[in-house]
DNA sequence: CTCTCTGCAAAGAATTTGCAAACAC
DNA sequence: GTGTTTGCAAATTCTTTGCAGAGAG
């Protein structure tokens, strides 16, 4: 707890004070290991980690959270509405800094590569009145956010 | 829980038969194993099915067959293109009879309630033009049947 | 008779849980 | 202080794998 290793000690200390802020922002109570979680969400920027990432990510950074917390923290910070998670190809559960935090709500949607798994962010209106429709027909409400698209990225269908 | 009295002998020999009709088909060996495997996929209609459920309804069926038979004969019959498989929310697999088997090659997709877990069928083209729309965006090509859509089904989503 | 398939048991990955000690407020 | 959190270790859930014997063609 002493250096911040290899990373840059202001972009770390800025990832610090807004995961602090968006702590007591929804009243959640300001711990060592939950500090060190959050910072790693925000310090992912557009990336989505899993919550193995997150605990490697935390770990180099010498904050020693144990496994069981990363996953007890992200999961109480999705409740709050700080993160959002997307659920990927093989169950594994990725999260993000909600979008509400900044705009106006609305998620935006992602798709993840069938071949490397990589995930990429889709703008919220790409599937058109698609979810209207499917409502109308099926009585089903869309939430198309919460699960990835699959199919194969720009680089994998190109083989 | 399958009700197993209400299933009719002619409908479970109906099934055999064509589970072995369609191993023959492939070209695989016809097992007592897979027969029984496919015949419950084939029993399940236009249910989509795990692995554990399968399992389930063959030791029901006194066919006592083991958990990694089911996985692998499942897998198999997979790639020779007779069953397709959905991924569902928490990575779970569910299986379905291909339906290129009866048309024209073109699959359903799916979609999966998150508070109840049922899965809905989609028709196929309820997407409309997302799918080109997306490739002309950002190049990712989609395969919109892979992994269920989330969202609400009609019953969870008016409560 | 040969080569594939099956059952077994154990490993594996991702995640969850009960509990006592540690900590924020 | 006091009630929430954390670390730990073990359990869960779904799936995969190596191997020797059983079975299909």
């Amino acid at each position: 707890m002493v250096v911040m290793g290899t990373r840059s000690m202001v972009a770390v200390s800025d990832a610090e004070s807004q995961a602090v802020a968006l702590l007591r922002g929804v009243g959640q109570r300001v711990t060592r290991p939950r500090v060190a979680v959050l910072s790693q969400v925000i310090a992912a920027g557009t990336d989505h980690v899993s919550a193995d990432e997150v605990l490697e990510r935390v770990d180099a950074d010498d904050a020693d959270v144990h496994r069981a917390t990363v996953y007890r923290t992200l999961e109480g910070l999705t409740a709050a509405g700080v993160l959002c998670h997307v659920h990927l190809d093989r169950g594994l559960t990725a999260y993000h800094l909600s979008d509400a935090t900044q705009s106006d709500g609305v998620q935006h949607l992602h798709a993840q590569c069938a071949s490397c798994g990589r995930v990429v962010d889709l703008p919220p209106q790409v599937l058109g009145d698609s979810a209207t429709r499917i409502q109308k027909a099926t009585g089903f409400r869309l939430d198309p956010g919460h699960v990835a698209l699959s199919g194969l990225c720009r680089d994998c269908a190109s083989h």
